[in-house]
DNA sequence: TAATGGTGTAAAATTTAAAATTACAGGAGG
DNA sequence: CCTCCTGTAATTTTAAATTTTACACCATTA
C-alpha cells in the first residue's frame, strides 16, 4: 500500500475549490473532469473532507466551497481525512510469522520498535506541509509558465 | 502501495541469518518456515540482499550468512535492495489529470515540491535504523520474555 | 409541481498489483 | 548418481483498490 493516489486527487480537489470555489459552482462533475477520477470517488473524498470540516458542499443545489483557512489544512489532516488508518497501512508487517520460532514469536513487537519511530517522523513530515503552502507552488509555478 | 511487506519479511531473514548463520545452514525453507512466507518470495529477498553485499549464500550446498556489519545495514538500505524504486511508489499521485485544467496541467509539478521533500524525510528516517539496533531490539525483549 | 442537476451511499464488477505456486536447470557433497 | 539446495521464469491465485451502476433524496426553476 502506498499513500493512496486518493491523497493526491484530494488535494487536487482542495487546490481547484480554493481557485474557483468562490466565483463557480464546483460539482463532483466538474472535479472529476480535471483530476481524471470517477465522480463517485471524488464524492467519498469530498464527503470525507466535508466530514472533517474543511469544506461545505451546498445541500440539493451543490458546489463545494472551503470553510477552513488553508494553512490550518496540512498533508497529514486530509490522509486522515481520507483514510484514518493510513499510517498503519502504510508500513506493513508479515501477518504470519511462525509461533514456534523464537524470532517468528517477537518479530511484531520488535520491528514495532523502529516501525513506531518512523511513522511518528513520517507524521511530523506530513504535518509540516499545508495546503498553504502547496497553493503557493501552484501560483509559483503557473507565474513561471507565462 | 506501502512499505511492502517483503521488507519486514527481509528484516526477520537477516536477523534469523545473524542469529543462527554461523551455526547452522539457513536455507530458503528454514526462513519461509520462520516468516510464513513462500520459498520463492524469500529466495528473491535472498537474492537482492546477496547482490546488495549484505549477505552471502554457499552456492550449491545452500545456506546464508551476513558478510557485513549489522550497524552499515539500514532499514533504507534492505527497503532499496529489495525494491530499487520503493521511494517513489511510496507516494504517488493521480496518473491522468486534465490537460484542459490549469491545475491539471501543473499538479504533477507542484506536487513533486511537496512530495520530494516528505520523501527526502523519509529516506532520512529509514537510513536512521540499523539492523544493529533492530537486533538490540529483539534480544531486549527476549530478555523480557524470560 | 414536475423536470433538472446535484449529493450521498451501497453493492457489484472490473482492474491492478502482490504473493504463492509450479517448474526446472544447475551446483556441491555424500 | 542421488539428494538437497539455489536461482529464475512463468503461471495462477489472492487481495486490494477503483470504477461502474444504481437509486433515494434535496433544491432550484421553468
Amino acid at each position: 500500500m502506498h499513500i493512496s493516489t486518493k491523497c493526491s486527487v484530494a488535494i487536487h480537489c482542495l487546490i481547484f475549490i480554493y481557485e474557483y470555489g468562490e466565483s463557480q459552482k464546483v460539482t463532483s462533475k466538474l472535479l472529476s473532469l480535471s483530476t481524471g477520477t470517477n465522480p463517485v470517488t471524488i464524492r467519498n473524498i469530498i464527503s470525507s473532507l466535508k466530514k472533517d470540516g474543511v469544506i461545505s458542499v451546498k445541500f440539493g443545489t451543490g458546489g463545494a466551497t472551503l470553510i477552513c483557512p488553508p494553512n490550518e489544512i496540512t498533508i497529514y489532516r486530509i490522509c486522515k481525512a481520507i483514510e484514518p488508518d493510513f499510517i498503519s497501512k502504510l508500513i506493513g508487517v508479515h501477518p504470519l510469522p511462525s509461533p514456534l520460532c523464537p524470532i517468528g514469536t517477537n518479530i511484531h513487537n520488535v520491528l514495532d520498535f523502529s516501525y513506531q519511530k518512523i511513522r511518528n517522523d513520517l507524521c511530523g513530515s506530513l504535518k509540516n506541509i499545508t495546503l498553504e503552502d502547496i497553493i503557493s507552488d501552484y501560483h509559483y509555478i503557473q507565474q513561471k509558465m507565462k
